[in-house]
DNA sequence: CACCCCATTGATATCGTTGTCAAAATACAT
DNA sequence: ATGTATTTTGACAACGATATCAATGGGGTG
């Protein structure tokens, strides 16, 4: 049999009551009587009844992560971030794969919030960017943190990264290497990233007074075969860039394979840059020079800001731009 | 307020005790009763507390997914398949990240189970082949599915996929490319996976009466620097063979990488083979000949028996295993 | 010394189910 | 018609915590 509370109230000679007070740290327990009890419970290795506590008290020490077919590297690394912020608390994690266009979508998830009592919530894009589904939350009262989220309309905690900055660094970079005829390949158009980063790129090529060939933008939409179709276009024109940037790697190593078959040699003939950093980047060769996020820490610091909310430490820590790192590597050539 | 059975037992004009009967569908309920309840059920939308659900009855609906520092395309893959499972079932799904080296893996596992009062278990390689975990679990009378154990010591439900076979045909395939020279990288040595397709390779072999050249066979671990790093040695010796299989994916770019360093083209001057089927075997160039598990499938069949078994329905799904298929790309070459 | 205040403690109700067990209703056998 | 077995139903306890509110006791004040 399990050990109750009611043990550890007769070993430690006090009420049960008392015992609930010093395992959930409340304040006006004598210090003396808060050494005994917590004596006792180490000693009969007490561990509160979670749905008991659950039914009592309606928080289940269990937060969710929300997600919409992501990218699997991305969904690893944004889930590992989490769990490592919820095993440091003790809470646990439930994952729930969504459907973004589904008109259940709202219903769906406040029942699934309602019936575990659901602490808390994390949302990666393209659910960060649902504002009326936000905004539900908000009326319901269920605590959220949002992963880059594209604008910062609602009340939501948020992590984001500085993709507009990050994409206007690469972009600089790929001018620095003597390119001024870029190609962009623009991301999914539901995810907020994919504006920030096309806009980033924009701007650093108009900063330099070089012309934006409309016939060299196309729009992908972050797979590996939107990349593929892209450069397979791009490479069929008569002219053609010296460079191309593509939102995120799958593309980029889509844009690989059309060079490839065009006979065009990476980075010889044409320069290629990605974004993300996913694995792929450097295990395809020429491996790609690209933008890391740090994916998995901003995941760490949506559940810890989350949690820290509903343990009403909201002072510690807050909603927080993280920044990227530009990694060179081999697939951009200097003209 | 949310709607209680108290509330469904008036509307329907019957004991409380009967509404737990219908929505628990047990035995000795009059039809006529049954359907005035379920009546009332729909009506007031109700939905049972499950926090007193688990506390009276010591089941929570959820189960578990456990793993180690898996490929990050396996495990959405697998969380993927269990996820669609769940969902069909009503269950919900709680992830856990182990370290399978940790003494206290066992320890923290039945407390996490105990806290949460978890259903069933299923896990993954490495975890699948830990016996004494395994045992543990058996003596805690905890349920569980294992995906892809090397053995069956255990009473443990499981999928497994035929990777023996696989090898060993994709071996085949290989020679009949006219192939008789080939290296072969081995995986990580704690996966089950790692010593069957190393099996499968040899026993291909030899039935065609071909030597191994130790020297082609080198000791991996699944990382992309590990097949890096072989195909480097491989590349570096005086004869080098004219094809080489790795035993998965990840391992097969390393070595394209090394042969491309090298100025080896691929498949003109040697032939590649990866396992798995993972996004970057068909994102590379050239493109791999590999083999496709269907994870996904696999990891929903389990979730499927698992939650069979402890709803009494264990004649229905039974323990299986699962065919690969050879997914024939560009990597290699007839001779 | 009487009084009040506040920190500390505990008795008891409560959360919303399921388990136990006995009562009531019905079916079946004699 | 009577007794027995079986199905159907309900009253009430129990699961193990927290919430409410009152009781206790020590310290400070006038």
């Amino acid at each position: 049999m399990a050990v109750t509370i009611k043990d550890v109230s007769k070993d430690a000679k006090v009420s049960i009551k008392t015992v609930s007070r010093v395992i959930n740290n409340e304040a006006n327990v004598a210090e003396e009587t808060k050494k005994r009890v917590l004596l006792s419970v180490n000693k009969l290795g007490f561990r509160p009844n979670k749905s008991a506590q659950s039914l009592r008290s309606k928080r289940s020490f269990i937060i969710a992560l929300l997600y919409d077919n992501p990218n699997k590297s991305y969904l690893a690394d944004i889930q590992s971030g989490i769990f490592k912020a919820c095993k440091s608390t003790g809470y646990n994690l439930v994952v729930q794969e969504c459907d973004y266009k589904s008109p259940e979508l709202n219903a769906t998830i406040l029942e699934f919030v309602e019936d575990l009592k659901i602490d808390g919530l994390i949302l990666t894009p393209p659910l960060s960017d649902m504002d009326d589904f936000l905004e539900d939350l908000d009326k319901h009262q269920i605590e959220h943190a949002v992963i880059a989220p594209s604008t910062k309309k609602t009340e939501s905690l948020y992590v984001s990264s500085n993709d507009y900055e990050a994409a206007y660094k690469l972009t600089l970079e790929i001018i620095k290497h003597g390119h001024n005829e870029i190609g962009f390949i623009k991301g999914h158009p539901k995810h907020s990233a994919s504006n920030l980063r096309f806009n980033g790129f924009i701007d650093a090529i108009k900063i330099h007074g070089f012309d934006v060939n409309d016939a060299w933008i196309k729009q992908g939409n972050f797979s590996f075969k939107s990349g593929f179709d892209a450069g397979v276009e791009i490479f069929e024109s008569d002219r053609i860039p010296t460079a191309i940037f593509a939102s995120n790697d799958s593309m980029a190593a889509g844009i690989m394979k059309s060079a490839h078959m065009k006979g065009l040699k990476i980075p010889d003939d044409i320069s290629l840059a990605g974004f993300d950093d996913s694995p792929i980047a450097d295990e395809i060769w020429p491996a790609l020079t690209t933008v890391k996020q740090p994916v998995e820490k901003m995941a760490n610091h949506a559940a810890k800001i989350l949690m820290a909310k509903f343990n009403g430490l909201e002072e510690t820590n807050q909603s927080k731009e993280f920044k990227s790192e530009l990694i060179i590597r081999e697939s951009l050539r200097t003209l």
